[in-house]
DNA sequence: CAGTATCCTTCATGATACTG
DNA sequence: CAGTATCATGAAGGATACTG
């Protein structure tokens, strides 16, 4: 090892990387699960009961581009935690709702949610403390 | 104000901290803890009894930079979630822990880890079929 | 209504090098 | 050991316009 060229050893790295990611599609889910419009599609559609519409959830979910909705809507479809539904009427209708995959996953996001809205304020002071003393130094 | 009854407090504060709204604090916080690095760091924290090293925390997060790792541990200790201690020695000891706010989120994280962990194959399925059928189309 | 397509910008991340 | 500093790049995400 102590021969290799920086070269090899950033060739060996990005092997090891690849390699890495490859062995390991657990890392590559819980990435797609740690998105702020994962949660509060999932959310969203845990909190109302039965089927949402795609304005639905656009409306609910305040700040959600058309783009990363319908995106992260076709990710969850893919994955079956959400399932969809096209009614095709005119104008077209469609339904979006959990899965049966999808429901033992929401209650966990649903639970960070919540931690994060009931410990808003804490957070609030830890920063507002690191703050004052980062500045004082 | 003074009128309010703590029903209608609770009201107020659940619709100021909703994490649907945009520009909500709540959001911003919500956003923070889904970060695939938050995830792992607090994970790994977690899982080992008593305080981790620096460089414990990035071998047994194999594929982590130096500098997400350092940006990851900064934003966690300035909220509050993970506590820093620096053992001023030669060389520096730098051990980080959970805090009793960090513990409280913990599980939760831990629990979504371990959905991806225990579902991955579900997952996978999901994905084969979506795509035939959308190959097929 | 429920998208798709495109452009464009900023931001997050990784690689690299350096330090007390 | 535990970082910091700097640079480069790709990708995420928003704005906008269009469609069956």
């Amino acid at each position: 090892m102590a021969t290799m060229t920086a070269a090899q050893r950033r060739e060996q790295a990005r092997v090891a990387y690849d390699a890495f990611l490859r062995d390991c599609p657990t890392n590559q889910l819980l990435a797609r699960l740690s998105d702020k419009w994962v949660s509060l599609v999932v959310a969203a559609l845990a909190a109302h009961d039965g089927p949402m519409r795609y304005s639905d959830l656009g409306r609910r979910i305040a700040g959600v581009s058309q783009k990363m909705l319908t995106q992260t809507l076709r990710a969850l479809e893919r994955d079956g935690i959400v399932g969809r539904t096209v009614t095709p009427s005119v104008p077209v209708r469609v339904d979006y709702e959990l899965t049966e995959l999808g429901r033992s996953l929401s209650g966990l996001l649903v639970a960070v949610k919540e931690w994060a809205e009931a410990h808003m304020d804490e957070v609030a002071v830890a920063r507002d403390r690191y703050d004052q003393e980062t500045a004082a130094v």
